[in-house]
DNA sequence: CATTCTTTCTAACAACTGTTTGGTAGAGTA
DNA sequence: TACTCTACCAAACAGTTGTTAGAAAGAATG
């Protein structure tokens, strides 16, 4: 590593950091008061500096929402990957992929929230077509669990899949709306609980005579 | 009844009428492009008229959310009520409820998504101060009868109550960003599924031997 | 027919939007 | 010290936004 070298990549991941708080600041924002409500000085307040200064970083403000979208998509399947290929029971695997969804809601939340509320407009945009080719890989993945599940004897077989793969979707990603880091409940325990309910439903189980 | 005073309700049913008109198709708009995305003006496309043309019916494009918001809050209240006054049972009521909240959802399809994906943001205004009274009422409600069922001996008592409320309240209403009428399920079938899948989960019952 | 009333259009407005340009303070380097 | 580079500021830009005022088309009414 010559000087020089390490140089260009000191200045390189400074800016690289300097970019990963801003890019934080807007999720917050976005999330907060909407993408399309939200405008670039609000983001630039909240972080400090003046509107026009946001583009010495970015190009857009779509930009900005591309890179939030794409780094938590990216680590999303990166762990669901991890998860798919470890070769485990579809029970197992189901609760795997819950549990590392919540983990990705307490660690992105923001660009949950974003992913959420904003996903099926962007995706309406050809620089967002990635949005559409997460959704149809999320799909894909969900209804061949649960049908793995089902052919396993472990998932009901007198629901309808699709709308099963619709409440468990929503349902896990949902929680990022209130999901508060800090708060009473870990993501942990709150994964551990919405399995609970989702596998065993909330019904009391009448004693086994 | 005078004939001017058939007269003057005859203008004023056609003006509501037209008002409704109006109000429907911009509660479609703002659902499919969002609240703040959307112009006036595309509103007033979808309608056949001119942007300015609006501000004849109504004062303002804040007005036209509170309008469809409202008229939604109150039909759902209405039929709420109406369940949670015929003294029914912890989990009939709660069924009841499930049933009432998808009938909703068929209803006022585009408000429901309206709520979802905007309340939170224009609570802040107090205009929508309603929208936070809706809320904590729907907690209140879900929080009671959850509590009521647990001692009633129906629902379990090892889970989060306010874990449990969310998980209600959110897998219902989500619904609306998916579901379409005319569709390959109806509101009803969706309904008696979801409660299903709530109640007892999605789990296969081992057979009891 | 003339008149009134309802609904829409035309044409603008001020404010705000994302974005660009050129300048500048300050740290790092030689 | 002189130079360079990074990160920001200051000020503007063109387009869009919600909104308004006055005119006009057309139906209803007398």
């Amino acid at each position: 590593m010559s000087p020089r070298r390490r140089d260009a990549e000191g200045t390189a991941t400074a800016r690289a950091g300097r970019r990963a708080e801003l890019l934080a600041v807007a999720a917050e924002v976005f999330a907060s008061r909407g993408y399309s409500a939200t405008t670039v000085r609000e983001v630039a307040d909240a972080a400090g500096i003046l509107g026009g200064s946001l583009y010495y970083h970015f190009d857009s403000k779509e930009s900005m929402a591309d890179e939030i979208l794409s780094t938590f998509l990216d680590d999303m399947w990166t762990s669901y990957d991890r998860v798919l290929a470890a070769g485990l029971g579809a029970r197992e695997t189901l609760a795997a992929v819950v549990a590392e969804s919540f983990r990705c809601i307490d660690a992105h939340r923001p660009a949950v929230v974003l992913y959420q509320n904003e996903s099926k407009h962007l995706a309406t945009s050809p620089r967002f077509a990635y949005l559409l080719d997460s959704h149809r890989r999320f799909e894909e993945m969900w209804l061949g669990l649960l049908e793995r599940g089902v052919r396993e004897g472990v998932l009901r077989a007198d629901l309808d899949r699709p709308l099963v793969y619709r409440f468990i979707r929503d349902t896990v990603w949902v929680a990022a709306g209130w999901y508060r880091p800090g708060g009473r409940l870990t993501a942990g325990e709150i994964a551990k609980q919405y399995l609970a309910m989702v596998l065993e439903g909330i019904q009391a189980h009448p004693p086994t005579p």
